[in-house]
DNA sequence: TGTCTTCTGTTCGCCAGGTCACATAGACAT
DNA sequence: ATGTCTATGTGACCTGGCGAACAGAAGACA
């Protein structure tokens, strides 16, 4: 990270226009969010809403035996603490986990109502993120019941590498299997044959990947219908109808 | 049923005050809701917002190999159509399904946007049922990785029935094991259990619940979980902060 | 009454993914 | 170099749930 990370790497803020923006952009606070950081722990109150710039965040549910599963995966697409807009009260019954450190802005609370009551773009925009964040739940319950591990990695890996700069990504298989509620042994065999295929290379917890249109092949399709989607819903135009798609942000993104 | 349905019998309606929903009673219009009506289908485009009062709905989510499972169970505590209001288009991506008849109170898309541009009370109860929803989806998406099937046929007996006025369920197990995502064979197995156990009396599609407080002891936590969110979130109240949170709703409405 | 259809019960083999136990191999400090 | 972590690789074994195929039982209907 050479420069000082910007609220505009954040799509959210940065779809906002300037005269929002001039207003909003004081009350912003940058916060680094380290690895592993957790932004919201099960039943703790929540005082912000986050917007990361290059950071990831994984939602988790937890389970009374101790058990865990990511339930979705942000990053500079969207924002964390939907609850606080979206009138739940201030209390979470997720984790939000930092998957991939690096930063984010955050905004208080008392700010995130005015900008609700203000009922303005702010608003909109959150709207249609929480309705994309819906989306990608709800692939990833349907993609829990039917597809096998070695699938679910690859989507997991997909929808990591999108939200971040380069093709390295730094996760353990033991950190892997924790947010896919699997195995860590199931992650190290599906990440063998990932490596025999040459589409990885995984060494102590840094995975580089080589051949990212294998990688979306052997992925479920799970993948690629929440990336549209989310693609859909967040290209930031001025009203809700959406006509046409950009069929390949996320490789430009690379 | 012997009176008409009234839209009351929708808890987001009956929420309303009188001077709201003498604005937005005019407007509804009541539809049946014969058992396996579709009410939505992936991607087709949605033109109102559903108030169910006695039917129940399920959201299904389907792969391309033509498996589906249900993300979430609607009744009179909710609607139907949440991409209407969230901004995300008329499209949506999963599909409704008509799970016990009954009757809904429709709005059509043009007033939910007036509504929504209005930024009353509806928008609020409507933004804190979409909270709601998402508590469910994600349980849902845990539950589908770590549950047994027989837990699970549990969580959803008992997600119905709350949505029902009596203690009997209209519904076939091969049809519960499309809606959990699962073999028919397993529901068999399951529910013969229930049986043995004295919890159900089992008849080609008729399903009574004869001891549902053993009903909740096998569920897994799931259920509780959203039971517990869903009242929090709707418990209609003036404002955003709820402190105490009822225990019975559920019971109390047998 | 008998026939047809739909729903439920049962069985058997199979496999992905679970538990448990342990072996190796980088990374790093002393 | 040596020891100590931590991360990854491997194996043996078990089980829940899947696939497929079929038998019986309860309603529906002529």
């Amino acid at each position: 990270m050479l420069h000082k990370p910007q609220p505009n790497q954040n799509h959210i803020l940065a779809a906002l226009t300037p005269e929002v923006q001039k207003r909003l952009y004081p009350h912003l606070e940058l916060v680094p969010m380290p690895l592993r950081a957790v932004l919201y722990d099960c039943g703790q109150p929540m005082h912000h809403v986050y917007f990361p710039t290059n950071a990831i965040v994984s939602m988790q549910y937890l389970l009374e035996n101790g058990a865990s599963t990511a339930i979705s995966v942000v990053g500079n697409e969207g924002l964390l603490g939907v609850s606080l807009y979206m009138g739940g009260g201030e209390l979470t019954s997720s984790r939000s986990l930092v998957q991939s450190a690096g930063h984010a802005y955050r905004l208080p609370k008392r700010k995130v109502r005015e900008e609700f009551d203000r009922h303005g773009e702010l608003l909109l925009l959150m709207l249609r993120y929480t309705q994309a964040l819906l989306t990608q739940v709800s692939q990833t319950a349907i993609c829990n019941r039917n597809h096998q591990i070695d699938k679910q990695l690859c989507r997991w890996l997909l929808l990591s590498m999108d939200r971040l700069e380069d093709n390295r990504l730094t996760m353990t298989q033991e950190f892997i299997a924790n947010m896919l509620g699997v195995r860590r042994e199931g992650v190290t065999e599906a990440a063998l044959n990932l490596q025999r295929l040459g589409v990885l290379s995984y060494r102590r917890g840094i995975i580089e990947v080589l051949d990212r249109p294998k990688l979306e092949e052997l992925s479920c399709e799970c993948y690629e219908v929440v990336r549209k989607q989310t693609d859909l819903l967040l290209d930031h135009k001025p009203q809700r109808q959406v006509i046409k798609k950009p069929e390949n942000i996320a490789t430009a993104m690379l």
